[in-house]
Formats: structure tokens, C-alpha cells, sequence
DNA sequence: ATTACTAACAAGCGAGTAC
DNA sequence: TGTACTCGCTTGTTAGTAA
């Protein structure tokens, strides 16, 4: 699968970003260096990974668009390069405070999950999350995270059930430290939903509609185990 | 050879961009997700095509380092996503004013050059270069251009003689259009030779030692032909 | 513990071709 | 024009192993 990020880039490029573009088999596989033969084989893969979205165009011809997931897959690349060349200023994300029990919520329930997220993030978990809502823009800030930034919560069975995984990153507002949880199977790009030692909304005196700004935590990265 | 982009990021992202770090072919296979013995073809691959250093320390293990070829492609690769993410803020070189004679010069005395730099740049050169004295920090944004903004001028041969082949950049000084000419030969890493339909350092009053910003020319790259 | 060879296998690729 | 299939060939990859 080691096509899959230069020929996105490359449809990037072209401008797939945004809108559908007209790409020809052809012509594409000139500018990747392969054969008409293969740019059609990768498309149809990377639309079967869902990472490009692909419309028939009159006569024979096809449109591109890449999808979310493939933009995220470019922008965490981008991340790489940017900390690369140290200019990975800090990932901040801004958004406003808002109510209404997200699924993040949950987790603080499960005593599996407050041991792990104690264990892993050194801080034992307020039972409550405060829910910041971010434009998708913003949202999409989290694909520039490297993997060494992201803590992986495990899950886990109890009483017949299935509890899913999350993925926890360390950040701060305002000093304070906390966490971003990010269940795993849902998919919203709108809202943050925060964790940390103590009730947030009543140590910043934060209400409903107030500008937070969320500082997400780096560490160098090193080769792994 | 599409597996070096990926190799020489991750051990760009690992710190070989700065210094020697140690790396074993198994962890490093690890982090790449290939065996023990990929992952020693590889850094053999990258060694033969000067992109990275190696060098042997103690009991079998190997130091990296990645040259400045390895980070000219890395630093082209981060153009590319800048410009994906509309961050590409215009390539500007700054120098100053230096004398002597560049071997860009020479170019401007051969009939077979100024024809084709008339025809693929649109201007008619005045035969003479201003020399720009840059650190090799700024030169080395030059390869952040894509493809698409270099201009090749072809090499020929007449008397026997074989006359090389240079790349030219379209860019302006205060407003006036001019282009860089780079020998493909020669690898100078701290001056810039600018060729233009007038003498500029007349024309902008230029002496030695003055401060110019050279301002690069991005032309839309589309499918090529 | 290393690195890197060789041999067997798998995956990637392009030519030819159908639609 | 266009896309995308099958079929050989080539290349990439790993396991086993030597140093």
C-alpha cells in the first residue's frame, strides 16, 4: 500500500481537494510515472479504501474527489513535515463551551477506563467532560498529531457488553492540564470533549458560549520497542 | 524506488537531519513496518544514492545521517504540502549585491542560450548576470519550488565543445522581471545568478553590498501533455 | 546483540485487449 | 477517445542463515 500517499498527493495537487476534477487514466499515470493500466488500478483502490470519491464524467471519463478520510491522511503527512523542518508551531484548537453530555462522558463511568486514563495520563478524571464545540476547520487540526501524541485507551468486556476503545491526547487550557477523549467509532468534527483532574468549568468559570483555546501536548518521538 | 520518500522521512522525523543518530535495521523495520532485512536494503539503497550517510559504530550497530541531497527531497516533498494546504507563501530569496564573475554569465555569450531563454522565459537577456551573494539557508528554499516553476534550458554542442544543460526560475526583483539561471553542473550553495532583459544593477542602482529580495515566480501546475 | 547475504515467494507492474 | 480486465514478467519482500 505504499502508492497510496504519493498518489493522493499527487490528485492533491491537481486540485482534488475541494472539488471534483477531471482526471484521465492516461495522463495520470504519465505524471505518476506509470502506466495508464495502473493510475486506473490505484484509483480504484483508493476509492475502495474510501479515501477518494470517483463519478462517472460523459464518454468514459471520471471525476475525483478526495474524501475526509484522505485529506486527514494528507494533513497528518503535512505534520510530519512541518515537525521536520521545526516549524511545528503549536497545535492549538479554539473553540466555545457548550453543554449537552457528550459520549466522552461515558467513559468517566467505567472504573476499566478511569484506571487506564489515570495510568496513562497521571491524572484521575473528574466524572464529567467539558464540551467545547469547534468549527470541522479547527476539528481537523487533530489530523496534524503525530501517532506519539495520541494515548490509546483500550476497551474492554463487562456484563456482556462491548465498551470500545479511545484515543486520549494531552493537552492544557489555561495552564491546566487535561485531555481531548475521543471515542473511536463515533465520527463527530464538531465537538471537544475534555477531561482533567478537577471540574473545569467551575475552576476557570467557564459557561456556556466562552472562547477556550485547547493546547495539545507534543512529545519527541522516538523509535519505538 | 517509491519506498524513499517514506524511509528518509521517518528517519528525518527520527533526527537525522542535524547529526548522526544511531539506528538498528530492526527497530527501524519495526517502525516501518518491513522485516529486519528491508529495512538494511533500504539504508544500503538510500547510502548508494548519497541521500543518506552511514557510518559504522561499535558491535554491529550503524549511525545515519541524511545529506543535503536526502533534504533537498524532503524539503521539495514539504513544498508540495504547503502548497496542497494553501500555505505556500511566496518563495522569497534575500542577498546582497556581490561582484565577480558567475559562470551563469557564460551562458549569455552563446547564441543556442539566449535563443532558448528568449523563447521559454519571453525576454531577450541582457549579457551580463547579477550576482547574489545568499546564506545557504536561503538557497536551499529553492528546493521547495515544484517541478512546474523550473524551466529547463537544454545543453548542445558546437566546435566540439559540449555546453551543459541549466534550470531557470522566473522571478522578479522590485518588479522587474528577471529569472535565476543554475548550471546544472556546478553546485554553488550560496550564490544566485540573475539574468534579466536589462542590466539591473543599473537599472535599480544596485551596488555591491546592497540588499535585494529575489521574488520567485509560481506558475499553476496542470496535467502535462 | 548486530548487518546483510541468498533463495523462495508474493506483490507490483505493463502489454495486450475488451468494452 | 475513455476504463479496467487477465496474463506473464519483473521487482519487492521475507525467512533462513552466515558473519
Amino acid at each position: 500500500m505504499s502508492f497510496v500517499i504519493p498518489t493522493l498527493k499527487t490528485l492533491a495537487l491537481k486540485g482534488a481537494t475541494k472539488e471534483f476534477i477531471s482526471v484521465s487514466t492516461r495522463l495520470f499515470g504519465k505524471t505518476l510515472g506509470i502506466s495508464q493500466q495502473m493510475a486506473s488500478n490505484r484509483l480504484v483502490k483508493l476509492a475502495e479504501m474510501e479515501l477518494i470519491k470517483r463519478r462517472r464524467s460523459g464518454r468514459g471519463g471520471q471525476d475525483i474527489l478526495i474524501t475526509r478520510e484522505g485529506m486527514a491522511l494528507l494533513r497528518k503527512e503535512y505534520g510530519d513535515y512541518q515537525r521536520i523542518f521545526q516549524e511545528a508551531r503549536d497545535i492549538e484548537l479554539s473553540g466555545k463551551v457548550s453543554s449537552g453530555l457528550g459520549e466522552g462522558q461515558y467513559y468517566l463511568g467505567q472504573v476499566e477506563y478511569i484506571d487506564q486514563i489515570e495510568q496513562m495520563l497521571g491524572f484521575k478524571p473528574f466524572p464529567g467532560t467539558l464540551n467545547i464545540t469547534v468549527t470541522p476547520e479547527e476539528y481537523s487540526k487533530l489530523d496534524l498529531l503525530p501517532d506519539s501524541a495520541i494515548i490509546q485507551i483500550g476497551g474492554f468486556e463487562a456484563d456482556g457488553r462491548t465498551f470500545g476503545k479511545a484515543d486520549c491526547i494531552p493537552a492544557s487550557i489555561d495552564k491546566i492540564e487535561c485531555a481531548i477523549i475521543i471515542p473511536k467509532r463515533s465520527h463527530h468534527t464538531d465537538v471537544l470533549e475534555i477531561i482533567s483532574a478537577s471540574q473545569l468549568r467551575s475552576k476557570l468559570k467557564l459557561e456556556d458560549g466562552d472562547g477556550v483555546i485547547v493546547n495539545c501536548k507534543l512529545r519527541h518521538c522516538n523509535f519505538e520497542a
